[in-house]
DNA sequence: TATGAATGAGGGTTCATTCAT
DNA sequence: GATGAATGAACCCTCATTCAT
């Protein structure tokens, strides 16, 4: 196993000029990945298209992982929010319910930058880490809604349903991204992923 | 989108001899990736392990895609024959037993290089590539499965319902090998995966 | 300057087997040649096109530059052949006429094999060497034809103006072959060098 | 045929340090080649030899075919400058005159670098494309020359009649450079070419 | 004699990263 | 801070040639 160099952006920029250039590259670097894919996704070619020296790049990424990793925990805050602004509770509501909220919130959140989720999900070599980011944030947001809106749901162990359910309805999802776009447009997906969990839930 | 370049091995070998020689790349290339990781993965080194020459090594396979690919193929071909020994059917069976001997195959077929099948969809580039096999040959097997022993099963989309049953599997089973060991050997996740399906598949 | 191998051939072929492999061999290097340019012109191709092994090829020619020399003098004693058929000398004649017959030999001689002519002597490496075969055969055949024909040609140096015919006459051809082909098919360059010949040499 | 990569310099230099590290690319390309010859031209022996190291070479040359094609222009370049000196026009002039100072300027211009000059036209590969710059070049030259001072010179046929001295003229002094030295160092080429001209042009 | 598998030096080229200006 | 020229380790791959069978 190679040993990794530290992969958190190097300084917070303070100034307004630094965050218009990190602005700047994070956007370049999104375009690359989703016009050129990962082979030609090279630190020079982002510094080129943002409009900035390639010396400025590296004053703000120490290298090239932790550009990639802003760019996945940027793109994860967005579908985050997404997600979250589905999710506003109100009131109580029965399981099917509540999984048929979750389900349609996730789609929502994978539709915020289709492309770019799936390049960096599938080209980007290890993209284990990048799932880090969609998956914590996925979970977490998962638990406390399980939680909070399904009092009947007793579950012996919370951990394990969450793992199911996060792992599910993102696999399913990115599967018919990939290979099923038709399922995802017709909303087949959605009413089939929530019977899928519903029936699964309401056994517990 | 850049053009590839052809993956397919380069030349049957005719001789015995030759037949050595790709094992030994085979081989070599799956020590490289499981130690090493994709990052030291280069063919010169693959083919000093091997004890082969690096011309020896593009005799058979033209470029390095190719001989990612070739081990793909053979670590698929490898799941699916594991899991085939486990699908022998005996009689008509309930859906939930069916769904148990199925997860229990698909189980026993991601533990024939467990090491090996995640670098190969974590690290390796282009997974979607690698992915490819694992799921056609599954999907198949599903589905003439699924067809063949739950004649009670009417699904309107044939298609959609392998799609979910497939993905839903080797997303729980994958994520478990990464996550969560632990669910793996307790057998938990055998249970939940089962109970997860079945549920899905009764009430269609 | 690096130091070359012995570029004759390896042994004189003198089984009948043989004289066949060899010709299949001088045969698909010009076919490789012609069609594909010298980039792709490698021993191997050469022995498969041949349907000959490469330890076959090896074993009649020492080395690639053998071969390539092997084809350039097959191709110079062609020309030689046809232009000689064009000088069947028939009594005396006049300078103009004695040139308009000897240009007339060099552009027959270029119309053997133009394309192969052509790679010969504008895309393998070392030229010079290939031209020495072209030139020396038309060096002698020229001197030995002026000194036979042009009884009134006295010049103080006959090497000097074998030189200046012979350079000038191949010079032309070829450049017209390369970026004039219609100077060729019309006769003009024909008539032209006929003229520019025969000027030079009635003024000695 | 294959397809070419693109062969421009691949980027302008916009301090004066590149300008220098260009200057000494090209320096030491021209020394590889004049002493070592094509064989051992490689990209990094060049970079070795400017003292820069390989990447810099490929910051301002593409491919090893674009670094050639600038040095093959360079040198036309030069060759053009001292032709240009030599053919100062001074009123009007026999043809005789005239001729006999186009080719003391394409001999003095031969000269500029008589090495590099036989390296780049017989031994690298496609000497074709390293010939386009000297005849395009000369070709101009000669034309307006032509034109400008010969005006009792009224050729049908004004582009056959510049193909035929340049090309010879060429030609000639290319290959005395090769095989006849002394006839060089003696000015017999120089009379001898110029006689062949004058006849030539004046029956026309 | 013929085969073709094997060799391996060495080539062209890339690209993450540094650092003098 | 910003620039961009410079770096160089390392990679993928070719192909002339050898030699065991």
């Amino acid at each position: 196993m190679p040993s990794q160099p530290p992969a958190t952006p190097r300084k917070r920029p303070q100034q307004e000029r630094s965050q218009v250039t990190v602005q700047a590259i994070l956007t370049a670097a999104a375009h690359i990945l989703t016009e050129a894919g990962y082979d030609h996704f090279t630190t020079n070619k982002v510094a080129e298209r943002a409009g900035v020296s390639i010396g400025s790049l590296y004053q703000y990424f120490p290298n090239k992982a932790s550009l990639l990793l802003a760019l996945a925990e940027h793109h994860a805050d967005q579908m985050m929010q997404l997600a979250k602004d589905h999710l506003e509770t109100t009131g109580d509501r029965s399981i099917p319910e509540v999984i048929r909220q979750i389900v349609a919130a996730a789609v929502a959140a994978h539709a915020v930058n289709p492309k770019l989720h799936l390049v960096l999900h599938e080209q980007v070599p290890h993209s284990e880490v990048m799932r880090q980011f969609d998956q914590a944030k996925m979970e977490n947001l998962l638990r406390s809604f399980l939680v909070q809106q399904c009092d009947q749901l007793q579950p012996k162990n919370l951990d394990l349903t969450v793992f199911m359910v996060e792992r599910t309805i993102r696999a399913l999802i990115h599967g018919a991204m990939t290979e099923h776009p038709e399922f995802l447009q017709t909303g087949e997906l959605d009413q089939e992923l929530t019977a899928l969990l519903s029936a699964y839930l309401l056994k517990k």
